[in-house]
DNA sequence: CATGGATGTCCCATACCGCGGAACGGCCAT
DNA sequence: ATGGCCGTTCCGCGGTATGGGACATCCATG
């Protein structure tokens, strides 16, 4: 038989096969058949049936007995799971999330910076009426976002710039940043204020305010996050979403094992801490 | 070379052991070595090494470039979030299980039934200083705790037969129940009176009242659980608990488009069809 | 009702590719 | 030095994954 265009720098042909299927699935589709699955993957029905097969019989997919389609199976979710579980920071950051989410009742992210993209990994949803819609565990683009941009004003130079080298910057709005000087020197102003705005530049009504998650070894882990509807918003809101992702963030640091006395200095304390107050049970 | 004892009922070889490799990291070890899988799942080191190197290319595994040892990787929590993103119970009940956490600040639990086995998609810790360990992604015991004892009530008498056929009914405590005729009435009780407690039969300090949630089908899909310790528990708080997750069972079920107007009582001892047949379907 | 197309499933001979033994180099504690 | 353990690489052999094909089923269509 003719050698596929792929086949490169070798690698277990029906692993990578089972992956490739694994990877069709998606949100839009949770749902495959083996044929859709064939022709996704460029694959005889055989071959794809017999992998199916195998990873049904491991979990990682169900068949719906009657419509004979495949969805991914609650195994995957385990190991899943798993790999967040690792990551303590999402334990640790969870009840200043909530704290955030109790004082603005806006959507709160959680992210990371994976191979040069954000990936969320935890959310408190909104409880207005006009939500974002993101979802944990998908990506998003870095340069765009406030998580994305203040994670990647942490990388070293030649970081970011692999990171642009590898992910572009592709334009989402009339905001978005494209231009790698530019992005650069945003990165630049970014570490010394201590938090990200992003302003419609991912979307043109959204808007975020981020900052970083230090761990123990002073390294970034990940950020946290308020998005919201940028008409609802005014100065006023902003420096107090800033304020609250930076307390958040340091607390989170903390327990984490952080000693950020370097930092401490640039708190804005002074001006809006004060109006965080609101606690407790801020209806909506 | 000998066929391997295993090996029965085919399935391509590569891809199940790919996923014993993958399915051999847990909370207890996220780390791995190349030595320590091939020990873990009777393979040689070289073996272990090829099937590693695929699945990094993949980003399923990522090898930490200093002390050369595996963890799972993000893709795999992408996926993972996805299998449970398509179970949009959790989306919908979320806010209800916050509801119940401000009520009584005790862990709330939403879990499903996954091969005889209860899976937490979702949890809300305690806000108390005493509190229970479990994890989102885990497994648990049906027989024996509160969410799956609900769970398992609803299954028609030879699935629950099925289920203690392959799990068994192992002995936690001096209060779990390991007979099959027990358990059976047991959950006609649980049936009859719409809830399920579990008192110590998993963890003899460590309480929890559950209730099921329904589909729009009527089909049960999950159930929400309160965990609270013992010690702290009396006959108030346990029917405080008991309404509160049955109230926010209900509330879930509606948002999922169940019409239970007509529930509790028809619950038929004899659950073998599918609780309740709704004719939504007109035609046909 | 017949027909054609698309589907899921099963089977099988072939050649291809994954297998594991072995060897190598690096890194420790002995 | 030295032995043990590690991760990694190489290579020839033989098992095994492959995909074509056949078949039953199920629809929508003629």
């Amino acid at each position: 038989m003719r050698v596929r265009e792929a086949a490169k720098a070798s690698g277990i042909r029906a692993v990578e096969r089972a992956v490739a299927i694994l990877r069709t699935f998606s949100s839009g589709t949770p749902e495959l058949s083996v044929s859709e699955l064939g022709r996704a993957v460029g694959l005889h029905k055989s071959t794809v049936h017999r992998l199916l097969g195998t990873l049904e019989r491991t979990g990682f997919v169900v068949q719906d007995p009657g419509t004979k389609r495949y969805r991914l199976g609650l195994p995957l979710f385990e190991l899943g799971s798993m790999v967040v579980s690792t990551l303590e920071v999402r334990r640790v950051a969870r009840p200043y999330l909530e704290e955030i989410h109790r004082a603005c009742g806006e959507t709160v992210h959680l992210g990371i910076l994976d191979e040069g993209e954000v990936v969320y990994i935890d959310k408190i949803e909104s409880t207005r009426r006009v939500r974002m819609y993101s979802q944990v565990g998908r990506r998003a683009p870095a340069h765009c976002t406030g998580l994305g941009k203040v994670l990647l004003a942490q990388l070293p130079d030649a970081s970011l710039a692999e990171v642009i080298e590898r992910r572009g910057l592709r334009r989402f709005t009339s905001k978005t940043i494209t231009s790698p000087k530019e992005l650069r020197d945003h990165c630049a102003l970014i570490r010394q204020q201590g938090y990200a705005l992003d302003t419609g530049e991912h979307e043109e009504l959204i808007q975020c305010a981020a900052a970083a998650i230090h761990d123990h070894t002073g390294k970034v882990v990940a950020a946290v996050s308020i998005t919201s509807v940028a008409a609802a918003m005014d100065q006023h809101r902003v420096a107090e979403h800033v304020s609250l992702v930076q307390q958040a963030a340091r607390k989170i640091s903390e327990g984490l094992g952080a000693t950020l006395h370097i930092r401490q200095k640039d708190l804005p304390g002074s001006g809006a801490r004060p109006a965080t107050a609101r606690p407790l049970t801020s209806g909506r």
